[in-house]
RNA sequence: CGGGGCGUGGCGCAGCCUGGCAGCGCGUCUGGUUUGGGACCAGAAAGUCGGAGGUUCAAAUCCUCUCGCCCCGACCA
């Protein structure tokens, strides 16, 4: 490809707005263009590496034995119905009457497509012989995130992969999912990729049933909580801590004050008004476990987790209580909730960490009130005790003795063995060998596939632009030509690009008639991974200079014999990322 | 949805407080000189100052409303 006859709108500025860096260096090397907030074009650069992601996709999807189809991003509003999904999604969902006729046709522009797949599967899988199967597709997922950000990061309309299993039985399950999660590891790997999957929030079936696969980077939207000595790595959500003893400080017991607190009831201005750290405040959050009202404890710093309070109190649903609620169980106005004398009876669970602490701060179950010098033991006590709390940097490891330490990162692809519970709801059953009717197993399988992009750019890149590896990038070799108009380099530079391309590299060929020292400065910015610069100095000598994105210093190869040497380094490399992977090792 | 910031030629910004001819840099176009890390000189085109209403002799500037974008938070299978 001519430079002069594609279309590469480099900046040399940061368009307002852009903040993190793949956003930034999407825009300014041409990539993508914002059509509105969540919205964005792919430019013919970013189309490029885009689809180069795509393939590698599909080609390890394929290898892995999965069946590619296409559902409509169009369904109906009812499948969504049957499954709940409506209220799930919430505003999430992009959903349009379609006039027909007279009529009004409710329509949902599918977020993913367990609905529609189980649908097909309830329509043709009858029998445990035509199990299992795995189906895929690469297709556009509509999400109306109410606050898109990071460019394409996070965006209304984006490119997923989405897989979906069917099996028989349980086993039959866990061997679809670890498929899939292999081939998820040779993907990202393929795509120069450094990922850690994580244990996730897990599914119905319980264990370790659902992995997400992350990218570490301090702009990342989640947290993760790694250990490095054993390798235990979960999602902030999910993420356990491990048991610990807990002795109080060696201070002498307090006696249990009321203090008045006008006004203030926030665990930030209450520590602020009795001039005390946050950690010595007790925050008590009234919980619905199943519609019935619990009290729980956690330190004023730390924040409460909902899936630990559901696996604590063995509810199926957990929420916040509304303030009506808290009102007539504490006895209080909202922010004034504390364990000693709540006005109704009702199960106290507590944090583990409360058992550490001393002569803490409550509220006082009245208005514009806490307690000082509150004791458990003493003065409360909780009906349970047991790990409720997000996981923090530095907590202890629950498979070691090691220590966490919590890691931003962007979510790329998340694997998850989803049981039974859409074929239930959409009554996709089949014949089992022991002629029993049963529901069909199912497992589902993500990648956002735009974030393979922005996640490698995130991470990969330096004061000059995007560094590619040459699996992703939009092409493998950029030739720069130095002089133009020229018409013997022009002739050089014409040959080398059509025999690379026959040797089957992907070649742009900056036949621009600018400076060289912009050609320079695009190609380091849209990150061509091989740079080959024609200039009359090397072919005077039959020498070509040579540089690798990452290198810092040219190098010459005779130009007798380039197209085989610099095929061979592109195609060696695409495979395996080896030189681009190495390049860190040096730094 | 709460908090904050920003909308001025294609891009990045100044001007606004204290109302008085709409500016600068980059880019674009023309001519010339240059030519291996974002060249230089001369000239040119290009802006309803996000939109609506108001105050005023006069509004980019002050007031009201509104739309959009960005950031933080809430939310996110």
């Amino acid at each position: 490809m001519l430079w002069s006859k594609t279309f590469i709108p480099t900046m040399k500025e940061t368009p307002e707005g852009a903040e993190i860096p793949s956003h930034v260096l999407m825009l300014r090397a041409g990539l993508v263009n914002q059509v509105m907030a969540g919205a964005y074009t792919y430019l013919p650069l970013g189309l490029k590496a885009l689809k180069k992601a795509e393939r590698i996709v599909r080609e390890e999807m394929d290898a892995a034995g999965a069946v590619e189809l296409a559902m409509p991003s169009m369904s109906p509003q009812n499948l969504w119905e049957q499954t709940g999904r409506i209220q799930a999604f919430g505003n999430v969902l992009v959903q349009t009457n379609l006039p027909r006729g007279g009529r009004k046709v409710p329509v949902v522009f599918g977020p993913t497509h367990e609905e529609i797949i189980t649908d097909l599967a309830a329509r043709q899988i009858s029998s445990y012989r035509q199990m299992p199967i795995t189906f895929y597709q690469i297709t556009t997922k509509f999400r109306n995130e109410e606050r898109p950000r990071f460019g394409v990061l996070r965006t209304s309309e984006f490119l997923m992969k989405d897989a979906y299993s069917f099996d028989a039985t349980v086993e039959s399950l866990n061997e679809s999912y670890d498929k899939m999660y292999a081939a998820y590891c040779r993907i990202f790997t393929r795509c120069g990729l450094e990922y850690l999957p994580v244990e996730a929030e897990s599914g119905p079936i319980g264990g370790s049933a659902s992995h997400e696969f992350m990218i570490p980077t301090e702009n990342g939207e989640d947290s993760i909580l790694h250990c490095k000595a054993c390798g235990y790595a979960a999602n902030q959500e999910k993420a356990e801590i491990g048991a610990r003893d807990f002795t109080k400080p060696d201070f002498p017991i307090a006696e249990m004050q009321k203090v008045d607190t006008p006004n203030v009831s926030t665990i930030e201005h209450v520590s602020k008004m009795l001039k005390c750290r946050p950690s010595r405040l007790i925050k008590t959050l009234i919980y619905m476990a199943n519609g019935v009202p619990i009290a729980v404890l956690v330190r004023g710093d730390h924040d409460a987790n909902e899936g630990k309070i559901r696996r604590a109190t063995g509810a199926t649903k957990i929420e916040l209580a509304p303030p009506e609620v808290i009102e007539k169980v504490t006895g209080a106005p909202v922010g004034f909730a504390g364990p000693v004398g709540l006005k109704e009876q009702i199960p106290i669970y507590a944090d583990r960490e409360i058992q550490g602490m001393l002569n803490s701060v409550v509220g006082a179950n009245s208005a514009d009130a806490h307690l000082t010098g509150v004791n458990m033991g003493r003065d409360f006590t909780p009906d349970k005790i047991d790990d409720l709390r997000n996981a923090l940097d530095g907590d202890a490891c629950p498979r070691c003795s090691g220590v966490m330490a919590m890691r931003h990162s962007v979510e790329i692809g998340h694997v998850f063995k989803l049981g039974t519970k859409y074929s239930q709801s959409l009554n996709a059953r089949f014949l089992d060998s022991d002629e029993q009717l049963k529901p069909i197993i199912m497992g589902c399988y993500g990648i956002g596939v735009n974030r393979i992009l922005a996640a490698l750019v995130e991470t990969n890149n330096d004061a000059n632009g995007i560094v590619w590896p040459t699996a992703i990038a939009p092409y493998d070799v950029v030739l720069t030509l130095v002089k133009v108009p020229d018409e013997p380099s022009l002739a050089a530079a014409m040959k080398l690009h059509d025999e690379l391309t026959a040797a089957g590299l992907d070649v742009l060929l900056d036949d621009r008639d600018c400076r060289a020292g912009v050609k320079f400065k695009d190609a380091d910015l849209i990150g061509i991974p091989l740079r080959v610069v024609i200039g009359d100095r090397g072919l005077k000598e039959g020498k070509l200079e040579v540089k690798w994105r990452w290198e810092k210093d040219a190098s010459m190869i005779d130009l007798d014999g380039a197209v085989k040497t610099l095929a061979d380094w592109v195609l060696e490399e695409r495979k395996t990322n080896a030189r681009f992977l190495a390049r860190k090792n040096g730094e």
